[in-house]
DNA sequence: CGGCTATATAGCTGAATGGTGATATATGGA
DNA sequence: TCCATATATCACCATTCAGCTATATAGCCG
């Protein structure tokens, strides 16, 4: 498990994975369920969950012999913290930019992640 | 210009660019300030900013000899309000589940990007 | 146990990516 | 006009990635 933010943007860039986790948004859901709608190999599904997981944007569990997938939100909420730091840029209520610079030093701000 | 949800995660999934952007949200600056920081050579930094400025994340002006680059918040919102949909699932505010099925209609949703 | 079902892994291929040094292009100034 | 400076582009190489088919593994059920 990486769980980075390479890995996690990474991750993102896919659109049938970020299908995959759209269809995890509505609940637990099997390898065949989320291969399903898709026109790729098993093994192609089988990868972008690992790829998912790995980069700790979803989980999996263990039924019989099904190994049903769920999100995992840390990785999402993650992203979202550090698009937060440029929400200024666009939103009205961020549009103040007195006392920002204090809080965002430099390029090196971003080596803080695990 | 691509500007699609693929081409801006994957342009953030590279530590040098974010790092890029980091920068630039201080302001405006040359290619040759953002590549001061790093051992790249100036060709891999140009290309860096090529890729981040087709993901829509940055713009170039010009200035005598110099390219200046700023940052363009459009593909960062777009982004955040991608991770929007997922909110509730980390946070508070967002944890009730009732009524939010009737907002996320399946993967499907993912294709209302440009 | 034996086989069926669900899923993972292996090995391959072609395309994309990130880096390099060398060279081309554009603009301001002497 | 000609040069110096800033940046982009070219041609190349190594690595990574997304897909495939074939095969292996794991757990339930007869």
């Amino acid at each position: 498990m990486d769980s980075s933010l390479d890995s996690i943007f990474s991750a993102l860039s896919d659109p049938t994975r970020r299908a995959i986790l759209q269809r995890l948004a509505h609940g637990k859901a099997t390898v065949a369920e989320l291969a399903d709608p898709f026109e790729l190999s098993q093994p192609a599904i089988s990868k972008h969950l690992k790829v998912l997981e790995q980069a700790g944007l979803i989980r999996s569990g263990r039924e019989a012999t099904s190994r049903p997938r769920e999100l995992q939100p840390d990785a999402l909420k993650k992203i979202s913290d550090w698009i937060g730091d440029y929400r200024r840029f666009w939103d009205q209520s961020f549009d103040r930019l007195d006392g920002y610079l204090s809080k965002v030093q430099g390029y090196e701000d971003d080596k803080s992640e695990d």
